[in-house]
DNA sequence: GCGAAACTTTTACCGAGTCAAACTTTGAGC
DNA sequence: GCTCAAAGTTTGACTCGGTAAAAGTTTCGC
């Protein structure tokens, strides 16, 4: 780290390349629409090359993927005392939102990254494994934490959901064409609900069936 | 219906005929290890043929999906009045383990069912997004009842990891080798657990920390 | 039985991903 | 500095999943 040397800093140079060539790609005409050897032509560089930095052509479009699980297991794991899970990760949900963070679902990570995504089942599927990935790590967390191996899955996932519901939902409207801003506003809120519902449960919901 | 034909008659006896055959050989090899081309040679069809009936390879695995789908959905939708979606669910899910279905989890469904799936990443990724059109349903269903389509999407969503939760903790069991029996007994108590979590909610978990 | 519609096969093809061997670059020690 | 080994890159050939189009075959309606 201190001296990365030519060597590792000419790797990372490429891979940085090879990025941003690629997503540059994607956003330009879609995941499907781009082959990698375009790709590795466009990098000037050889097919391989890319497999060698990005095992799955999904990780050339994914790639903040590890950063995002570190700080979530983060989150959870290093929370202040007194804090639960749940709380913890309500909160960071709204630092980013008021950051204008890209995970918060209501900022379009550059212009077409959602659309980029949304369009290509092959990025979804991988989208949808990785979120798998957060729960697991969450389940790790806690099952070290509690020893309850079950309960710890369980609140995982029931967390994991919340985040990815909340993201599902703004994602979801900024790629139907809905203001940015208001998303964004009203984002607020549905953090809120989303964590309620984690937290105290569904109940009975949906109330009101047939006159109740 | 009534009159199926021969023409119907002669496509759903090939269609089982692959998936048969497929299965078979999944099971005694893997699902990477058997190539397409070789399932249909072994069923006497041609390639095309096999891609036919399933557009994917591991639909050729995973082709109970769509009952799954069409029996969780009813749960919901059909559920006797005064019962919450959480409360018909868990009842079905009490239901399908005490009738020893395989998709209770705890029972293997034939032998090896569960190596072949937990051993192959392509048709895990398969299996989760599977999971994901159950919450797709759950959604479609709660949001017609009550028009709020957040909150529906994230009912649907904590419903949805109970099921598979308890599914794949059972499963994780019985890949582990534990007694069938066994498993089975407590499931019991880990689907109204997950359950539970669900309809009340998860509050402080884990209690306990630093000394609370 | 005849013709159209449905199903299957053949053939050719594309793109992701792997493998092994040759080649080039970097870095460490003398 | 020079040399050699190790790390990284390229090449080319290959496998497999999946698609497309056109040419058979089989079934069904009339």
């Amino acid at each position: 780290m201190a001296d990365p040397g030519l060597r590792e800093r000419k790797k990372q140079a490429t891979r940085l390349l090879i990025s941003n060539v690629a997503t540059g790609l994607f956003i330009q005409r879609g995941f499907e629409e781009v082959t990698v050897a375009e790709i590795a032509e466009a990098a000037g560089v050889s097919k391989m090359t890319v497999f060698n930095y990005f095992p799955r052509k999904e990780d050339l479009f994914l790639d903040r993927h590890a950063d995002r699980l570190a700080e979530l297991t983060s989150v959870v794991r290093d929370r202040p005392a007194g804090v639960s899970p749940c709380e913890a990760l309500r909160r960071h949900q709204h630092a980013l939102l008021s950051s204008g963070h890209p995970l918060s679902g209501a900022i379009a990570g550059g212009p077409g990254f959602w659309w980029v995504l949304t369009s290509s089942p092959a990025l979804m599927a991988r989208w949808y494994e990785q979120e798998r990935e957060i729960a697991e790590a969450f389940t790790s967390v806690l099952a070290e934490e509690t020893g309850d191996a079950f309960r710890s899955r369980m609140v995982a996932g029931l967390l994991t959901t919340a985040i990815t519901t909340v993201f599902a939902h703004a994602m979801g409207r900024i790629v139907a064409g809905d203001d940015a801003e208001v998303v964004r506003q009203e984002q607020v809120a549905v953090i809120d609900q989303a964590f309620d519902l984690v937290e105290h449960g569904v109940g009975e919901f949906p109330q009101g069936r047939y006159g109740r």
